[in-house]
DNA sequence: ATATTGCGTTCGTATATACGAACAAAATAT
DNA sequence: ATATTTTGTTCGTATATACGAACGCAATAT
C-alpha cells in the first residue's frame, strides 16, 4: 500500500477495498473479510461500502454477503483505452496476424516492471492461453516483457526488480546475467522469445513497438508447445514485423503519449 | 450523484472524480475545473488527487496539469470480466460471426434501461461504427438493446425511462407504444432491428441470449446501410442464432448469475 | 432446545478531514 | 517589462468521519 508523503486516508482505503477485491478469487469477500485484511475496523468500512455498493462500483453476491467488482467499475475504467486513440488500428494488427497464423496476438505495455495486456485476440483453436486484458505479469519471464525490456541496461534491470527475479514456472529466467544476455540477442534480431517461463506449454514470440525510437508498446503471438514448428515461428515473425511497420509509421501521424500512460 | 440513505461523502468524491474525468473528452480536466464541475473545494480535492495518481488512478497530463484516467482503474476495473467465466466462449462466438459475415458482433448487458457492451469485434472492412467496450447506450434506441427490453411490457419501459425517449438521431424511435409494437414483433420472430436509430447509416440485427427462460444478455451485428442486403441479413440472423444456441447451452452447464451483475 | 460463533449494524465521542481564505507561481494580457 | 488573471498550494479551525464497544441476528455447533 502507498507508502508516499501525500495520502489521503479515505481515498486510499476506497482503492485498497477495490484492488483487494479484485485481486481476490472472484467469488467476492464479506464485510469482515475486507476488516480483516485491510486491517480498517467494520464500522468505518460500512459506509464507504455501501456507497460503492449503491454507485455500482461494487455488487452484493446474492448467495450472501460477498462484495463483487461492481459494472460501474468496469466502465469507469474501460474509459483509459480512450488514451489511445490507435487502439481500432492495434486490434485490427492482432486481428489480422490471429487470422493467419490461427495463434492468439497480444498488445500490452510496461509499468514498473510488469506488462499490462491492453488487447488480446483468441486462437480460434480450442485449446488457448489463458490471458486477459487489463492484467499484469512481470515483465522478465513473458516474451512480451522482453520486448518491452530489450533496450534496458543489466542496471537498470537490477534496480526495477530491487527483490530478485521471482520464477512463474521451473523455465523461467532467475538470473540477471542470463536475462541481460537474452535481451542482448533479441536486441540483435529484433524479436524476443518465451518458452515456457510464464505458462508452462506455451512458447511466445514478440517484438516491440517504438515512437521516436524508444519502446513503448509491444505486439506478440503466442503458440502451444505442441503446435510449435519452425514454419509457424518463421510465419509469425514475419506477420509481427509488418504489423510493427503498420503501427510505428501510424504512430509517426497519431499523436499518443505513452509515457503519460503507464 | 447517488442522493440514497448511505452516503460516505469521500467515497463519493472518489467516484464522482473517476467519473467526470471518464466521462469527459479524454484530454482530461485541471484540479479547479474538477473542483467547479463537482462544486467541491479545490483544497479538498487536492489531497484526493494526489492519492489517486500516487496510486496510479489518475495520471497528470505531460502537457499540463491535467488529470486523466489512469492504468490501475483499467486494471482493476477490467475484473468485473473475472465474474463472466464465459467471456472466452463469448469472444470465441463473435470472432467467428465478425469472420464469416465481414461485420462488427457485439456482447451487451442490460443495466438500468441502459446497455453495457461487454465485448466486440471489430469488422475487417476499413469502415467501422464507433463502439467500445465499457460504453453504454439508452437500450430503446438500439439493436441490442431492444433484444434486451424483449420481455418488457409497455408498463415496464413506462417505468424504466420516466422522462421518456430521448431520440439519439432523427429515426430514434420516441414512442413508447411504436416501440412496444416493435418488440412484439421481436418476440415473435426473434430478432430485433434497429435502423439508424443509434447511429446514422449503421443498421443492427440482435438476439437475446437466455438462461432459465429469461433474457441475461444479447449479441448482435452492425451493419453500414451502403453494405446492408437482403442476404446479408438472412446470413447474419443464421450466425447470430447458432450463436445464441451455443452460448445458451454452455449457460446451462457453467454456473454465471447475471442477476447480480447488473 | 440451547449455547456458541460469526455476521452486519448502530451509537457516542475522539480525531482526522474539509473548508475558506490567504498565499505562491505560472501563464496570459496590457 | 508590468499588470492581471488563473493556476496549484498551504494553513488554522469547524465539522464530519473514524473508532471501538455493544447490539441484534442468523447460522452452525453442542
Amino acid at each position: 500500500m502507498g507508502d508516499n508523503k501525500t495520502n489521503h486516508r479515505s481515498t486510499s482505503r476506497v482503492l485498497d477495498i477495490l484492488e483487494l477485491i479484485s485481486n481476490g478469487n472472484n467469488e467476492g469477500y464479506t464485510l469482515t473479510e475486507i476488516a480483516s485484511k485491510l486491517n480498517v475496523p467494520k464500522s468505518s468500512l460500512f459506509p464507504m461500502l455501501h456507497t460503492l455498493l449503491d454507485r455500482q462500483y461494487l455488487s452484493l453476491d446474492a448467495n450472501q454477503g460477498k462484495y463483487c467488482i461492481g459494472m460501474m467499475l468496469f466502465q469507469v475504467g474501460s474509459s483509459y483505452l480512450d488514451n489511445f486513440n490507435i487502439m481500432n488500428d492495434i486490434t485490427t494488427e492482432l486481428q489480422n496476424i490471429t487470422n493467419v497464423c490461427a495463434e492468439a496476438s497480444h498488445f500490452a505495455i510496461l509499468n514498473n516492471g510488469n506488462i499490462i495486456y491492453l488487447a488480446k485476440i483468441d486462437s480460434p483453436e480450442p485449446i488457448r492461453m489463458i490471458s486477459s486484458v487489463g492484467k499484469s505479469l512481470p515483465a522478465y519471464g513473458t516474451g512480451l516483457g522482453k520486448s518491452l525490456l530489450m533496450d534496458h541496461s543489466i542496471n537498470e534491470l537490477r534496480r526495477l526488480y530491487p527483490d530478485g527475479l521471482k520464477p512463474m514456472t521451473q523455465y523461467t529466467v532467475t538470473d540477471f546475467d542470463l536475462l541481460d544476455e537474452q535481451l542482448s540477442k533479441a536486441r540483435q534480431c529484433g524479436f524476443a522469445y518465451e518458452v515456457e517461463e510464464s505458462n508452462l506449454y506455451i512458447r511466445c514470440i514478440s517484438i516491440p513497438i517504438r515512437q521516436n525510437n524508444k519502446i513503448v508498446a509491444a505486439i506478440s503471438v503466442a503458440v502451444p508447445t505442441f503446435r510449435y514448428t519452425q514454419e509457424k515461428a518463421d510465419l509469425i515473425q514475419h506477420l509481427l514485423l509488418n504489423a510493427k511497420h503498420r503501427l510505428e509509421s501510424i504512430l509517426k501521424t497519431i499523436y499518443v503519449d505513452f509515457n503519460n500512460l503507464t
